[in-house]
DNA sequence: AATGAATGAGAGTTCATTCAT
DNA sequence: GATGAATGAACTCTCATTCAT
């Protein structure tokens, strides 16, 4: 009888901390992302980290701590996947494009991260909210910069300065809307949402800096 | 039987059911936007009503009960709202419009409805998520006939029975992220941001039909 | 089958809320002079008081303020009585001797009490011991007021202002030692107790103020 | 093996078990005064010794060991002290004066471990309190005995034998107590102390062994 | 000899929910 | 019809203690 599968039934075995708090990680965002921050269970988690409770608070704080090392480990992820497939030096529509594609690759792969990142770290009340909100403001105004640079070098800047940064909020929304939708359609690949983003967006964005306006036929 | 001053001492007057419900469904409206489904106690949503927890659950059920029931009232009284405002008799550009200015008025006017149904909703892991979404779906199911319809008009049949339903749900997701950020900015008004929309998204949309396709320029 | 010891296992009666808070209150006074704070349980407290959990929380607060409170009625019971005992147009000596037998009649009939006043009230680290030591101090600036009003009487007054404090402070030890003492010694009576302590104390400081000192009669 | 450089890389170097004992138990007495014993951490005793946790479980077995054990060396230095202090050749009074003396200069000097043995032993309800108040019944016993020798050679034989007992108790009490005040006061020596608790408590109980008896002027 | 890694057990606290009046 | 009184059950968090290296 060698060192078969004799060994004590897979009971954490001692591995370095870095190791174990990447485990500890993987699962609060599983199951934050499945259950939501109140309903879910440090119970819940260390079980399915395989690891015993106070192993977390020892390493990982209080599970307001835990979820906001959740979130930002999950947020930078999707930062740093968005900025890897962005080349800087294209024109900004091929930016965006780009930067879309990433985005909606990442939600396919990485499901859990998205729904922890967009449904979940709203229902917090402290300051993740905050964080979160802070993180989807900056991306908003980053956007609205966007829109009303390309206003400005058509000549429309107090128009789009003044609409701009709604505009904005409205795009990302549904960029957002858009990747919920995805996750129901597994078939459809990144490039294809992208381009429908793209054009409900981008040309509809175009013509409106290029004068034309919709205008209401009657009351 | 004259109104005499013979009532019980002031406290707690025999009210008809009906208005007991309304009082209850109030405060639990009110409560459930401000903290979320989890944080709201039961102990706060009867202060708030004036009124003893049994009574809560006499007439209207466990908390999770409590909260459908919020939902729907809320749900049915945005509907009504925005159907309202929708003549059914007029082209969809003008259909849409006008029911976005019914939202957005909406919106501004009952800002604890919007939350609960936008915000709160989707925290709860029960049957409540899908009772939403289901309301959500369907209201991306009747955008996605217009645009389909619209596009088959110009004989894009094909091509927009395929991208339909995911324009659409980024159309519903940019109108929701609108009328959030707009809870920020309450001098916008909702002709304004109907509009601001409808460029954006309709000239979008009509360019998309009348086959102008934005496409990348390179890899 | 009368209306005997029919009754539902002694469980919990509805009661009116004053009734119960002196219930727990008994029953926190009880634990927490057996156990001390830190070792007494919430758990043994609500069974003691033949009350559940929750209802502690309710009425009382956290264990903290449960123990604050505690503390608070025993020692206001232990200043009424001794005051009780105490009249105020008699010759000092004598409201000393009056108090000190009131004082040792309370700690006989109320042991607990006086251990949780006197031994347990010092080991938790919160504003407790302060409030105990504060009650405590004010004791001994009282007598320390008596020795320098009998010490300046005698035209002492220099001398006893200078060791008026610190001699106050044996004293007040000595009475609470000799407390503690007594509840090994059930059969010795207040009267007696509080003699022995006069004769001791009160004789002493008088040969010490008639100018008799004692020195070391060598190095 | 001359000392090279080859030693294990520079933390915790191999000590004889001897001086880490003692580095254990001073962190321990450090830590148990300052914070009492519940809410002293093994934790933190292993980080003020600079030394891991199993190793006070190795040589010093658990908390409760951990804790009798510097009781029991805290004890003993006082006990040292005082003897030290003590020429038993002297008369009586000289005694008490020299070991009062040596007392207050032990307090004063080691604060901390006069802390663990006054205040925070009581605070366990294990044997420790039992041990502790052993400890300080031997020391009243050994007044006791002072007093009534004195009181025998005086002819007072019965008398004293009765109240000794009581009157040691009040007499440790008062010494401890003045210990305890003095820790507040460190401008005043030690042998200002043990006078003013001679004057307050020899003088006082020499005129009672005199037939000196304090008595209640009326009921 | 020495320790980082790991945990069992139990504490305080809160909340939705229900009785008895 | 209406409620003050009462609780079961669950949750977060901590700590003394030990194993495996």
């Amino acid at each position: 009888m060698p060192d078969e599968d004799q060994r004590p039934p897979e009971r954490a075995r001692r591995l370095p901390r870095a190791v174990r708090e990447r485990q500890i990680l993987d699962a609060a965002v599983q199951v934050f992302s499945q259950h939501g921050y109140h309903s879910a269970s440090m119970d819940e988690i260390s079980e399915v980290a395989g690891v015993s409770k106070p192993m977390i608070y020892t390493y990982l704080g209080s599970k307001e701590d835990l979820f906001g090392k959740s979130i930002q480990r999950e947020a930078t992820r999707l930062l740093e996947a968005i900025q890897a497939g962005v080349q800087p030096d294209l024109p900004p529509d091929m930016q965006l494009w780009h930067g879309l594609r990433s985005f909606y690759r990442f939600v396919a792969e990485y499901r859990e991260s998205w729904t922890v990142l967009h449904r979940q770290a709203l229902t917090v009340g402290g300051g993740f909210a905050a964080e979160i909100t802070a993180m989807r403001t900056r991306a908003i105004e980053l956007v609205a910069a966007l829109v009303v640079a390309a206003g400005t070098r058509k000549g429309l800047g107090e128009q789009t300065e003044f609409s701009g940064p709604g505009l904005a909020a409205a795009l990302v929304g549904a960029a957002e809307s858009l990747a919920d939708w995805a996750l129901d359609h597994p078939e459809i690949s990144d490039g294809v949402l992208a381009s429908w983003l793209m054009n409900l967006v981008w040309l509809g964005f175009n013509d409106l800096v290029e004068g034309q306006v919709w205008k209401p036929s009657e009351g």
